[in-house]
DNA sequence: GTAGAGTCGACAACGTGGTTGTCGTAACAG
DNA sequence: CTGTTACGACAACCACGTTGTCGACTCTAC
């Protein structure tokens, strides 16, 4: 507070570029790797399916959206053969989600991909001043859950 | 690689968690001073739109959206009595897009808002930390061609 | 065993924020 | 005067989210 501080409003948009420019990043690579379809929400929807799979209901829980937004966002991921649909034995009711090979393949890449994305700010910055921005930014904000239900926000 | 470092795919994690509990904070705070009905893409148009005005193609550029997009967002934003249209004398195509008083206003308590912000990650973090952030952004962030141009929110 | 409550997926209508494409009109350069 | 360009408006469409409703199914309690 003693030398000339930021004004506030920079701080949002330096977090929002920051963020843009990994996801922006990401599925240029993802494009280049067989997976030009993928869009931002449909990762966030992946990972919330994992290996294990889900049902659309789950999969709203865990991004923390409804039911029938999840539903829709499966729809689309399985009409580009990310995931498929099958009927539960034990619950007549359920249809679990699964990821198809081509589904995990994109889950793989991407965790590859961000790898190598923040090897890049490493060089950069210094594993130091990385670490301490993840550690920074755990303190302020709770990261127990993640909320995506921000349609417009990533490209 | 070689020691416990945090996997790649928790820096956009950090980075979007941050970004939305600031902006969730900002539109819970404008609720209570009277803007109930502000929106984040709303906020962004009306700083594109800044005190001098412009017009509908003007903000599209400016946010790195189309015009049709931009004169959408004007009408909500109009609707809302934030902004007004006004025939431009010097070129009949042209419709300026002005503030009114309760968007200056929107836009000097969101300032307001945004620097207490500010001030509370400078509590549980520290000065140093909270700038340290901010410089590691911009130097891992391309701020030059970034779509929200930042102008003076006022003046 | 069966009634009622809760959950599942599907369907519909709608809002917001984007995109293209087209059009009439106005400004401007030749 | 003519062709090009820029403006705003309109329409159709898409992605992603919301409520609300519904039939089918499961589970619990009585």
């Amino acid at each position: 507070m003693t030398d000339a501080e930021s004004p506030g409003f920079e701080l949002p948009l330096l977090l929002f570029a920051g963020f843009r420019s990994l996801i922006d990043q990401l599925h240029t690579e993802l494009a280049e790797r067989g997976h030009p379809d993928v869009r931002p929400a449909y990762g966030f929807a992946m990972q919330a399916i994992g290996v294990r799979g889900a049902t659309a209901s789950e999969i709203g829980r865990r991004l923390g959206v409804s039911k029938q937004a999840a539903g829709k966002t499966v729809d689309r991921l399985a009409g580009l053969g990310y995931v498929e649909r099958v009927d539960d034995p034990q619950d007549a009711r359920r249809k679990l989600i699964r990821l198809t090979p081509r589904g995990t393949d994109a889950l793989v890449q991407s965790a590859e991909i961000f790898d190598r994305l923040r090897a890049r700010w490493v060089d950069k910055l210094g594993a130091d001043r990385v670490a301490q921005l993840e550690s920074s930014l755990r303190t302020v904000v709770p990261v127990a859950g993640f909320p995506v239900d921000v349609p417009g926000w990533f490209g």
